[in-house]
DNA sequence: GTGTGAGTTGAAGTGGACTTCAACTCAAGG
DNA sequence: CCTTGAGTTGAAGTCCACTTCAACTCACAC
């Protein structure tokens, strides 16, 4: 037997809220079954698409981003555990990489309150990734703003 | 001389569009002289409160959080090093605490590519700080919705 | 059968952090 | 003086990820 679960089975069980889940399902990120009386039903797999979900947001993923991934998946069978260690594969590089800035940033950070000067010439929170734009006098920063996760700007005097 | 700047160059120096910095103005984290003509001028330790701001929004602190810290600046002199330092240290540890949690998600999620499980009974994703509630059958977790920085859900099964 | 808690919908609202717009005014070089 | 690019305002719009609401309907224990 398929076991079902019902919307609030299913938000028990993933710590999503009911409301949270229907706009998943709108936006195409999960999908359910009705019963006879227009009540979601959920099979079992779709604990793991949601949990899935929930794991590429703290990566910083947007929904949209998530929903290609998703999309990925074969529409056939139920996704094999290969199939999601490959989806979650794929974020790992994003996840180095805020790591990775958000450590750099906690030094940038220790070396700032050690000196006292919060982002400054001879600060790397400076000049993140050595990007500055060298034309004219004093440091000035572009943030890349489309990318969102805005490389940190500062610039003094 | 003060060598006042104008918001075209407090943007430029900042990485900063000139909106955001009205916007900032509005929400009392900057604050600027004015010209006969009403245009803005901002002094140079401007720069270091943009600075401060951006910073601490990498940091994942809301301009809301960042005004009452800003807030707690001595009014009367312009802000010392030492000042700068009291307040980035003060973001320390949530920066910690972040990095902390996206790190515990990668091992985590290293662990989960290995077995493809993706967030199960047995992968510690499923239960972050083994806050799960044990009731019944099914492992099931309560998201710190209000604290933001959702601690991870993952149930299967 | 009935009561009650769980579920349904579309539309509208929320919150954070900005951006855009229209309609002007300023500042500075030529 | 005149032009032109930079700056001003308040109001409204945008994007994302949801939540809330009103008005109903279902499912199920008793």
């Amino acid at each position: 037997m398929p076991d079902l679960l019902t919307i609030g089975e299913l938000s028990a069980r993933s710590g999503v809220a009911p409301s949270a889940l229907r706009y998943y399902e709108r936006l195409g990120l999960i999908r359910a079954d009705r019963t006879g009386g227009n009540q979601r039903r959920y099979a079992r797999a779709e604990l793991r698409r949601v949990a899935f979900i929930r794991i590429s947001q703290q990566v910083g993923v947007s929904l949209d981003e998530i929903r290609e991934a998703l999309d990925s998946l074969p529409e056939a069978r139920t996704p094999s555990p290969q199939d999601w260690a490959r989806l979650s594969a794929s974020w790992r590089s994003r996840l180095d990489e805020r790591i990775r800035l958000l450590t750099k940033l906690r030094d940038d950070l220790d070396g700032c309150i050690g000196c006292g000067c919060l982002s400054l010439q001879r600060c790397t929170l400076n000049n993140p990734e050595d990007t500055l734009a060298g034309e004219g006098p004093g440091a000035r920063l572009v943030l890349p703003r489309p990318t969102d996760d805005p490389t940190l700007a500062g610039a003094l005097n």
